[in-house]
Parts: structure tokens; C-alpha cells; sequence
DNA sequence: TGTTAGCACTCTCAGTTAATGAGTGCTAAC
DNA sequence: GTTAGCACTCATTAACTGAGAGTGCTAACA
């Protein structure tokens, strides 16, 4: 979108900026730009570049005589425009890959996710988050009711993205194991492949005028419906918090304890993560973007995983705006992209 | 055990110093002591007990011409004996009555232990840990064999403890649900009341030779119940992370780093809470009588939960060794209490 | 007209110094 | 056995310093 806003040079010393800043956390300076890097151009004539790129808003100065650092602008330039496309590395290649290797196949979903968020903390440095598959946009498949005792009834409710779910209900009436198959049966043959969201009173109105269990059934299915419907088992896995203790910019203990604080709490978490579903594939949120005010000079990349071409959750990491976008987005993106795969042998 | 060690005026010194410490942080000397307690002794008297104290090993000085501050031996002594018992506040009590109260009681094991933590971690404002009752522990209910679809069958698993556990295991052969329920049938015979601890090839040979169920079926057993036998199902949940960086000994990034690293390693903190179970009800370990050696200069007050007098897991919280013993005892005691005494409503 | 050299100025950072204050150990007197 | 007094130690803090990096501005140059 901001295609061409800046001429070559301009362009040059924003990306040698941001370059440099991502690398050492210090300000820049033109003196180093024109000794590190082979401009052809004098301190001074950087100077006057740098003192108008920040008069335009894409670099900033923490104090008078220091070096410039760029703005939230300056960022999203240099993400949109003048990144250079990052390799991954022979070794995290052949990391990640091992780690998705489908022969060492836990079935399990948590912890495969677990496990997606310590490689992603691992590689990127930063910490990472990710989002399960919200149960509510999942299909319902097939339900298994269990008697445990007289008034308890366990019920176990396969989606088809292969999450279980397990509901426990105490029943009103006591029912034995064979009118719990039959109500399974009945459930079974009724719900097939009706989404989580849709579970609601009118459907269990309808069903109640359908069949009847004997005394007690209509509150049993209320029950069970509604616990299924409600549960909100959407969840976030954190791994690699402690990263952020590397990046300088949180040595001030304030800054990152507000991070930490954060990072401990997951319902914030889930707000963070769920922008991340509004829009397909990989995205990159920078500083104020975020859509959260708890969270200062922070970024975030993401991407969403899916099956079948139908995105069930996402991944990300969260980190300063001082972030290494073109590695991060690299590793982001392809390890998505395994999650996806690796889930879809399923 | 160490009782009497001490004549009175010595122990109460040890004491003032210890609940000063406690309190303030700060090495506590002579002068101060004479101040703020009537001990009706000038500070040189004080100095001199203290330095009997010091050669004795209670105290320890952080460097010359600071106050004291108490030893590992010296804690241990204050906690053996000295210390005084403290009561919950009323807003204490209510509060973890209230959370504890059955009318909102969510069924879910995961949500009460997650929640348990929190409470834990509040009140304490230490990071707050919470062991799953040990899966080898339990003892077999109750097994449902749900097929998902040619190869793929979900053991549902009830233990006596109420703990649900899924088991997905890719079979052989393919199974009708018939045939999953004759198993399921059998294994439910077989198995009631068997310990998960002994789940090994023993039973699993014995199982062998009373029936077969067609071809492949050793192979979907011996699946099934290594599954179930491996399965470390043991978790932990932490809380209350952040309360840490509250305490002035982490003021210093390098300490605080080693410690968060390992409240993010569940493998070390099964490892620190397993200790736990050793021994019934409460237990106070000081220092170095944590068993790890990443764990420096810090205090666990652990304490078991209980169903039935049965000993399920444990909770617990994590701090400096200048800890407030007293309070932290009384309450993670209490939470125990309140934890074991809603799970046996179950 | 764009580029550059030069210069005065600003600000941070690391190191030094000195003052302060809390606390100790020791000795001698009570 | 207790205490007052005193010399001494050590950590903490504030103030000051110089070095270094960087800037903006001006004037000269190609």
C-alpha cells in the first residue's frame, strides 16, 4: 500500500536504520551508516536525509544527540517495502522438520500445539502464543454418553477436527448405560455435523419435540447441550516467556513486568490471538496495531494454521517492536504452515 | 527436633532479627532491634548475643559492618519453634471459602486445580504450583472404546479419582464399535480397581491368554494399555509467576532469569513437587533442602490434598527464603483443606 | 543545486570522589 | 553480666568529570 512514498536514498538509509537498530538495539547515527555501510554519501548529507525522513515521520529520536530509531511508520515501511526476504537456516529447517516428522506422531492435540510453541519460542527468541481451535466453529461429530454413577453422566464429544471433549452432567433422573446409547444414538444421528456455534435453545427445542427419554430427558439435554455449547475451551499455549528478558528494551523491570503480567493472563491472551483469525495467513501487527493498550511498543506476527482449507487457529510471537520481522516471518510462516500439514495426516 | 537448642534471650533475638528480615528485607542490626522491641537490652548486649548466634550458625552477616540476617539453620530453627501462628484474616477466609464453595462448582478437574492455583498464588503473592494427582496412582474404573473411523479408536479411560483420560491409538486392524464394545465389556471385567501403576506387560500377558478377539487384537491391547500405562498425565499448574519480581532478592535480572526458567520447565517442577508427596500434609523445605540445585537461595511450603484419606497430589508455593512462613503455612494448609474437602463432594 | 567540511552544542555513560549512615568489634568502666 | 564509647568497615548516594557519539547549522565547494 505505501508503495514508492520514498525516493531510492531515502528508502536506503530507512532500511540501513532499521537494519542496524533490529541488530543492536542502539540508536544509529549517521557517522555509523556511512562507515558501515557503502553509501557513497557523506555523515552530513545522511544528516539532512535522516532529518527529513523523521520530520515525515518514518524515524524518531529518543533525545537530542542521539542516534535516530524508527517510528511505528518507519516499521510498517520497512515491513511492507524494503525487508529483505529472509532463508531459513540449513539447521532450523532441518529442526523444524524433525520435530513435524509424522512418525514420531503424538496424537494428541495439546501436545502437538505444546510442542509447536516451544519450537516457534525456540527458534524465533521470542515468545511465543498459540491459539487452539475455537470449538465453537467446529463441527460436531459423534458423541459418546457414559454412565459413571447414578446421577452422573459423562459425555464425550468428538468434533471433526479431532478434538475431544469431555463433559461431565449430574443428571436429574438416574439413566443406565442402555438409555444413554440410545439418547447417543438419537444425538448422534440428529447432530451430525452441525457446528458447535449453532447449539443453542432452538435446537434443543426441536429435539425436544422429536423424541422423549422419559421424565427428567428434556433437563438432561439441556444440560449436556448447553455445557457443550458454552465451553469455552479455546485456549493459549505460552512458551519461551523468559526470551524477552534478552531484548534490552524490557531490562527496566516495570516494562516487563507489565509484558509478564500479560503474558500470565490468559484472557488477554485470547483477545490478542483472535485478531489474528480476522485475516487469512500471515500478519504482522506493529506497536499500536495491537490492538490492546497493555501492550506498549510490542509486535506481534501471526499466522493462522489450517486444514483442508479451513483455518482452525494461529500462531504467533509477540516481541518489541524492535523485532527481527524478517526472520520471525520466515519461521512463523512455515512453521504454520507445518502445524497444518502435520495436523492434516490426521 | 532441634527444640531447647537455644537459651530464651537468645531465642528471642533470633527471632526479632528473623521477623524482621521477613518483613523489611534488609539485614537487621543491634541498634534497630533495641529500638523497635523492648527487650530491655542496650544494642552492645544485643551485638554480643548476636555475634554467640552468628558463630553458632543461626545468623550470618552479607558483609562486614551490615546487620544480620538468619541462616538456613537459623529459618529452620524459626520455623521449627519460634514462629508464631498466624490466623487467615476474615477477608482471607471468606474469600477462599467463596472460591471454594460447592453451588459454583465446576465440574472439571483441570478448572478447579487451574483455579486452586490462582487463589493460592493471591492470597500468598508467591508463584503458586498445583500437582495433578499421579495418573499410576489412581486406580481403573472404567474404560469406552469409541471408534473413530477404520484405524483410529479413542480409549476414554474413568479413574477411581474421578480423572478422565483420552486415549487415541491407531489400530491394527479395523474394529466395529461391536467389537469395541465386547472389549471395552471384557477390559471393564478384568481390570476394575487395578491400579494403573501395575498396567505392564504382566497384565497384559495374562489378558492375552483368556481371550482373542480376532486377529490383531494383542497388538490394539498391548496399544492401549502401554498407552495408558505410559501416559504422563502428572501436570503442573503454576500461578502467580509475577509475584516474584516483587520480591527485592530478584531485583537482579540473573537471579530472577534462573528462577522464572525453571517455573517455565515442567519437568523441574514435577521434579520439586513430587518431593512433595513424600511426606503427608504439610512440608517446609528451606534452602538447600529443596533437592535441586537450580533452585538457590529459595523455600518451599508444600502440603498434599486429600480424598478419602487418600493422597492425591500436592500444592504449593515458591519464594525467597525470607519468606513469611508463618502466613504462607497457614494458608496453603487451608487452601489444601478447602481442595480436598470439594473434590470429595465429587 | 546538491554535497560536504567544520564547528558549537547536547546528551548519555562510565568512572571518580566524597559524604553519609548504619552497623560492627573491642575495650574499659559500671 | 551489662553497657557506653570509640575506631573502623562497608554500601549507598550524589555530585562532578571527561570522553564519546551524535546533532543542527552555516558556509564553502563542485
Amino acid at each position: 500500500m505505501e508503495r514508492r512514498e520514498l525516493d531510492p536514498r531515502k528508502e536506503k538509509i530507512l532500511q540501513v536504520v532499521t537494519d542496524d537498530y533490529i541488530e543492536s538495539a542502539e540508536p544509529v547515527g549517521s557517522r555509523t551508516i556511512a562507515r558501515k555501510h557503502n553509501l557513497g554519501l557523506s555523515p552530513a548529507t545522511i544528516r539532512n536525509e535522516m532529518a527529513d525522513l523523521e520530520e515525515s515521520g518514518y524515524l524518531k529520536q529518543p533525545h537530542t544527540s542521539a542516534g535516530r530509531i524508527p517510528s511505528h511508520r518507519g516499521y510498517r515501511y520497512y515491513v511492507n517495502t524494503l525487508m529483505e526476504q529472509k532463508q531459513l537456516t540449513d539447521d532450523e529447517l532441518a529442526f523444524i522438520k524433525s520435530e513435524f516428522d509424522s512418525k514420531n506422531k503424538p496424537a494428541e492435540f495439546e501436545a502437538i500445539l505444546q510442542r509447536t510453541a516451544k519450537i516457534l519460542a525456540l527458534i524465533t527468541k521470542y515468545p511465543s502464543l498459540i491459539l487452539t481451535p475455537r470449538p465453537q466453529e467446529a463441527y460436531f461429530r459423534h458423541i459418546h454418553l457414559v454412565s459413571m454413577d447414578a446421577n452422573h453422566v459423562l459425555g464425550l464429544v468428538v468434533m471433526d477436527t479431532g478434538f475431544v471433549e469431555n463433559i461431565l452432567i449430574e443428571t436429574p433422573v438416574a439413566y443406565t448405560q442402555d438409555d444413554l446409547n440410545r439418547i447417543s444414538a438419537f444425538l448422534n444421528s440428529k447432530l451430525h455435523g452441525v457446528p458447535l456455534m449453532e447449539f443453542g435453545s432452538a435446537i434443543i427445542n426441536q429435539l425436544k419435540t422429536e423424541v422423549r427419554f422419559g421424565e427428567g430427558f428434556d433437563d438432561t439435554l439441556q444440560l449436556l447441550l448447553t455445557a457443550l455449547g458454552k465451553k469455552r475451551q479455546e485456549r493459549i499455549y505460552v512458551d519461551g516467556t523468559i526470551n524477552i528478558l534478552e531484548q534490552p528494551e524490557f531490562k527496566q523491570v516495570e516494562k516487563f513486568k507489565l509484558l509478564l503480567s500479560i503474558l500470565e493472563e490468559e484472557e488477554k491472551l485470547l483477545g490478542l490471538m483472535n485478531q489474528a483469525l480476522q485475516k487469512r495467513g500471515l500478519n504482522i501487527r506493529i506497536g499500536d496495531e495491537i490492538n490492546d493498550d497493555a501492550v506498549e511498543d510490542c509486535s506481534m506476527v501471526t499466522a493462522t494454521y489450517e486444514v483442508d482449507g479451513r483455518v482452525l487457529g494461529a500462531i504467533g510471537v509477540l516481541g518489541p517492536t524492535r523485532m527481527d520481522y524478517a526472520h520471525v516471518v520466515t519461521v512463523v510462516d512455515f512453521v504454520a504452515k507445518c502445524l497444518g500439514g502435520f495436523l492434516s495426516e490426521k
